[in-house]
DNA sequence: CGTCTATGTTGACAGCTGTCGAAACAGGTG
DNA sequence: CACCTGTTTCGACAGCTGTCAACATAGACG
């Protein structure tokens, strides 16, 4: 396998990606296109470090968070910014620079796609 | 080193690991090992590969598929194979062998608990 | 301007992961 | 029993991933 899908990393893909993703897992077959994209953000959330990373920052006042406020998760600040850029391109997070600090938002629009991505059919 | 039909390779660590797991990712920073196991799922469902064998036996007539039913995914069968241990061993997937074919089913309290991971905070 | 704190980037490395071909195993059929 | 089909396991390999130390950048402060 060796598709380079390393996106030009301009953040707009990243909102694009999230919006439109796929029907419910138990809907309907994902066809490969859909489940490349829907894999993408499972992936981003399949590391411990990146789930409390994220989980911190979503569960944040306002669901945003400055790096030094999460950043105690048992590894390197540079790994913890490693990780935080993943998400980043994943399209989870947005971030801004606010002065000094560097804040972390989720990007709602994900969780709603995520959760939908999991509804049990109705079956 | 198998020739009986009771399935001895039920690790416990994977019935255990759906059932009691976390809490909604935006209601509180998870704790490391909670954070350990939500990963354990997600990171099975982060393959493009996984994550369509994995929606081609939910979406399937009874939320059961046999093998030959979902092993057109682009990939050698060993692959397949190989997949669908692994989503098994992540307690994401239970296999029961009827004569000739091997069904796998989902295990339905997995979408809940993962569903429940992603539920936006009621901030 | 110089320096200090807070983040991000680079380069390198061990370890895991996905993939395949070949071989082994399980069960049905003639 | 021999044979055939469906499925899993084995062994190997390229490529990705997580991690760190060292360095670079951005803004604040005196």
């Amino acid at each position: 396998m060796s598709n380079t899908r390393v996106p030009p990393s301009i953040e707009p893909a990243a909102a694009d990606a999230v919006a439109p993703c796929c029907p419910p897992l138990a809907e309907r077959p994902l066809t490969a296109e859909e489940a490349e994209v829907a894999a993408r953000m499972f992936k981003a959330l399949g590391d411990p470090v990146r789930l409390r990373l994220f989980s911190a920052v979503a569960s944040h006042e306002g669901g945003e968070a400055c790096v030094c406020d999460i950043s105690d998760v048992g590894v390197s600040q540079p790994t913890v910014s490693h990780h935080l850029k993943k998400l980043k391109e994943a399209g989870l997070l947005t971030s801004e620079r606010r002065g000094t600090w560097v804040h972390y938002r989720v990007e709602p629009s994900v969780l709603a796609a995520m959760g939908k991505l999991l509804t049990a059919a109705p079956r």
